[in-house]
DNA sequence: TTAGCATAGTGTTTTCTATACACTTTTTCA
DNA sequence: TGAAAAAGTGTATAGAAAACACTATGCTAA
C-alpha cells in the first residue's frame, strides 16, 4: 500500500497502462472465455476481461500473468501478446493504453477460478453467447478469437488446450469447437500424426462401454511451433 | 510549448508511451528500412527507428503517423500495428512502453526524407546490412521483417510496395526481394492474375531496348486483404 | 535494313496435397 | 452372448502447386 499523499509527477502527461487477458478454454466442447464481474466503477456490475494496471517495475508479460493470478487464481498457462488498444476515449477515468494478451488453458485445469478483491465474480462464458462487456472488451475478444482460429491452421497452438495425456478424439473435438465444423476422423488423424508432434504414452483410456482409446502426449508441450 | 514549471501528477507511477515505426521499401531490388540518426542522448549518434512520445489526446495510430511525418516528411502510407515492447530496462531515462508499427511505402514515393529537429540524419538501409541500432530496435526490426514475409503468403500486402501503375515483372521483383529467392515467371503470373486483384491499365511501359511491358494497377489500392 | 539483344509474354505435364468416403475392432453392460 | 458405443483403419479422386522452354516485340547499332 502506498501512502495516501504520495504522487508521481512528470514533465509531460503520461497515460496509464494496463494489461487485459482473454483466457480461452474448451468446456463441454464449446470455446469459452473467462470473465470477471467488475466490483467498482466504471462499468460496475458489468462483465469484463481480467486485467489491471502495470506496475512500474514489471514487464508487460509478467503483469498479464500476475493480474490473471490475482483475479482468478489461474497460472502457468500459454500467454501471447495480442494487440494494444489505446483510443483516447476507451476509459472514462483517464487515458488508458491496454496491452492485451490471450491465453489458452487445458480442459482439465478448470479448478473453478476464485474471485479477488476487485471482482465480485469470475466465470466461464461460451464465446458465442457473451454478455455485454465493459470498455472495448468485446472488440478485444473478437480479435483474440480470430487470431486463435487463424493460428490453428499454421501452428501447434491447439495442443495448448490439451491436458498432459489425451486421445485423438479429444483433440479432434478441440479442433471442431474452434473451427465450428465437424472434421473427417481419418483425415484428421492422418494429418495430425504426420506432423509428428505427438506420441503415444502406451497407456489406454477406458471411459464408457466401448473400445478404449490410445493416449497421446505432446512431444514438446511448452512449445507452440509454426508448421508448414 | 509547455510552461517549464508545469507538471502532471498521478496517484501511481505511469510509464511513458512511445510509438516506433519500421518503414519498409524496396530500393534497387533490396528490402530496406528507414532509420534516423539520434541527435540527443541516450544513444546519441546511433541509428534508430523513427518514433516518439504519445500525445495524451491522440490515438496510437495517429501518433505513429504523426511522428513519421515529423521526423521524415513521409505520410499517407500503409501502417499496421506490430507489437508492444515494454521490458523495464529498455530505456535508461524512464520506464517506456513502445507500441511499434510497420509501414510499407511504394518504390517511387522515395522523395528523400528530410531530417527533423531530433534527428540529425535520415536514410534508407538495406535490411540485410543494418548498423547497430539504439534501444531494442534491432529486435523490433527482426519481428517486423518476419511478420512482413509471413503476410506475403496469405495477404495482398505486397501491392502496398507498388506505385499506382506497375508491371508484372516489377511485382515479381518485390516478391523475390521479400522472399529472398527467385520465382518462376509463368507460375508467378498465373497465381497473381488468378487472384483477380490487379487489372491492366491499357497502357504500356517502354524502358530499354526491348519489348514494352503491360501496365497493371491494383483494383483496391488501399485495402490489404487476407487471401485463400 | 537488318541482325542481334533484352525483356515480355505464354501452356502443358507432373507431382503432391487435400478430400471424400464405410467398415471392422474392442470393450462394457444388460 | 449380443447389442451398444466409440476407436481405429486405407484407398481412390480431385484440385493445387511446381517444373519446365520457347516465341514475341521493340530497340539499337552496324
Amino acid at each position: 500500500m502506498r501512502a495516501a499523499e504520495e504522487t508521481f509527477s512528470y514533465r509531460y502527461p503520461h497515460p496509464a497502462v494496463t494489461t487485459d487477458v482473454v483466457v480461452f478454454t474448451i468446456r463441454d466442447g464449446r470455446l469459452s472465455i473467462l470473465l470477471v464481474k467488475r466490483a467498482n466503477a466504471p462499468y460496475q456490475g458489468n462483465w469484463a476481461l481480467p486485467g489491471g494496471f502495470l506496475d512500474i517495475d514489471e514487464d508487460l508479460d509478467t503483469c498479464a500473468a500476475r493480474e490473471l493470478q490475482e483475479e482468478t487464481g489461474i497460472s502457468g498457462l500459454y500467454l501471447e501478446q495480442l494487440y494494444t488498444f489505446g483510443t483516447t476515449d476507451r476509459d472514462p477515468r483517464e487515458r488508458v493504453i491496454s496491452v492485451t494478451y490471450y491465453a489458452l488453458i487445458p480442459q482439465d485445469a478448470l479448478a473453478v477460478p476464485r474471485a479477488a478483491s476487485d471482482a465480485s465474480a469470475v466465470g466461464w462464458h461460451d464465446v458465442e453467447r457473451l454478455p455485454a462487456l465493459a470498455f472495448d472488451h468485446a472488440q478485444i475478444v473478437t480479435m483474440a478469437h480470430r487470431r486463435l482460429v487463424a493460428k490453428l491452421n499454421y501452428s501447434t497452438i491447439a495442443l495448448q488446450f490439451m491436458p498432459e495425456a489425451f486421445t485423438l478424439s479429444e483433440l479432434q473435438c478441440v479442433y471442431e469447437a474452434l473451427l465450428n465444423q465437424t472434421l473427417d476422423k481419418r483425415n484428421f488423424r492422418k494429418r495430425i500424426l504426420a506432423l509428428d508432434l505427438i506420441e503415444e504414452t502406451g497407456r489406454q483410456r477406458r471411459t464408457g462401454k466401448h473400445r478404449p482409446a490410445r493416449e497421446y502426449r505432446a512431444r514438446h508441450p511448452e512449445r507452440v511451433e509454426i508448421i508448414k
